[in-house]
DNA sequence: AGTCCAGAAATGGTCGGACCAAATAGAAGC
DNA sequence: GCTTCTATTTGGTCCGACCATTTCTGGACT
């Protein structure tokens, strides 16, 4: 058990798992550039000879990389390196609110918090282009008055376009996770939420600070957006919190598998 | 298109591989409360059983769950609910910032949009007892002036206090992510950063405006004092590539910064 | 009686092989 | 040339076995 002979430069980070061997493995290919978006990784079979595992611990590493949304695999063609827009998935933050009783208050704060920051940085600093992109979204959502759903995909448009638009990819990211999950909770109630004239005015308003460049008052103009938003959304709440599964299905025996001595 | 009949929470997302199905039947556990933080699992072996997929499948979902940072398996012992804090695991948005390029800058941004506003809400709501976690903190940095390991230490522990001080559990937890993601790479320069005691003192600012209840003059202070931390970090800037990897320095592109359409 | 330790049991980690299902490529037929 | 069908490739699932570590248990020792 010699604890030097590892003479690798590897971080502290020394996971000698087999699955940790295949995490590590992928991560230094796309480090080094050998494997960028896109492309594809050689078959199972051949990728656990290469680097010295069997098949099912290839699997194992496989899958994690797949769970944090590096991975995806289609049967039959192959393992591919995630190609698209950069995306977080929004399982971790999921899993988090539910374990820790994450409310939609904090997801919304949150969100809110980006945005005004993205907000502000787009009015800095936008570049023709993204600004318009929003003027695009914007006369789109004036467009679809009559048409909530449509709408509707219009005003995440332009909110995604804000967060382009700073020119930060992790805050456009990150603002992009938070936002899906924060509209996760709500694709039931779209209509009603607010006068849309009313909302695409507001949009409109925070178009044109941003093409100024006027921070402070795309900060502010997006700040009472998202106010308005919430105070809307906040109209139609339900015990949506943790433990509101209707009972999905049988009350099916869990506990009376292991030995009754427990307990 | 026909919007779900039933009342239930369950996202059209119905994932009916194998693995898929594990993951949403812990999820379902821990949304209905019968799974909590710190909870173990029943053996692998019965839990396969009982869910009704062959152990390799059930194993392929728990790794997905362990890579997501919900769980945590010890040999021997079993599979337990991951515990402590709220924590985003880095590995996403490490592997995020490998593959599309993301700049320490970027990150940098992105954390000081967070820790602005998570500073202004500080200063806002911040209750007796987070205040005092403030001020231990600064006093331990004060303390620690000719003690840069240690310094750092609660410097780190200053900011977390502040996310943790803004009531949002969401913003603290991806404060805290990025901060690790940023930190990670810089561990080795620590000393030579920039004047502790004028460091000391910033944060003793930062903290007095928030106990003050000043949310602008908190995001200020906050403000002043990242775009030196920024400064110092940035006059230490190397080939900080992830691994150490001899790495053929690839001829890519990669490595400049965002020239290309920004400001 | 209390303490400590070795062996047994429980439990996650790894492995090899086998078969199934989907996707693709290439040959056969029109 | 185009379509269609078949064969190969490739990921998905499963089985059974064995290993490594941890925990539990029972007995021996003090």
């Amino acid at each position: 058990m010699p604890p030097s002979t590892k003479g690798k430069t590897s971080q502290p980070d020394a996971d000698v798992s087999a699955a940790g061997q295949v995490v590590e493995f992928v991560r230094r290919q796309i480090d080094a550039g050998k494997l960028k978006s896109g492309d594809r990784l050689p078959a199972e079979r051949d990728l656990a000879e290469e680097i010295g595992v069997s098949r099912p611990s290839l699997r194992s590493g496989l899958q994690t990389l797949q769970a944090l949304g590096v991975l995806q695999s289609r049967q039959g063609a192959g393992t591919f390196i995630a190609g698209g827009p950069p995306r977080l998935g929004v399982a971790p933050l999921s899993f988090l609110a539910a374990l820790h009783g994450f409310t939609r208050d904090d997801m919304f704060e949150a969100r809110r918090v980006l945005e005004l920051g993205a907000a502000s940085m787009a009015a800095e600093r936008a570049t023709s282009e993204r600004i318009t992109a929003l003027a695009d979204e914007v006369a789109a959502m004036f467009a679809a008055l009559d048409d909530p759903q449509e709408y509707l995909i219009h005003d995440v448009q332009f909110h995604k376009a804000v967060a382009a638009a700073s020119g930060n990819p992790v805050l456009a990211t990150l603002i992009d996770t938070i936002s899906e999950l924060v509209y996760e909770t709500r694709r039931r109630t779209v209509e009603r939420a607010v006068d849309l004239k009313e909302s695409a005015e507001m949009h409109r308003r925070i178009y044109r600070a941003i093409k100024a460049g006027d921070p402070e008052k795309a900060r502010d103009e997006m700040g009472m957006h998202l106010a308005l938003a919430r105070q809307a959304q906040a109209s139609e709440e339900e015990p949506v919190a943790t433990a509101a599964v209707p009972a999905p299905s049988a009350p099916r025996a869990l506990r009376t598998k292991r030995s009754p001595a427990k307990q």
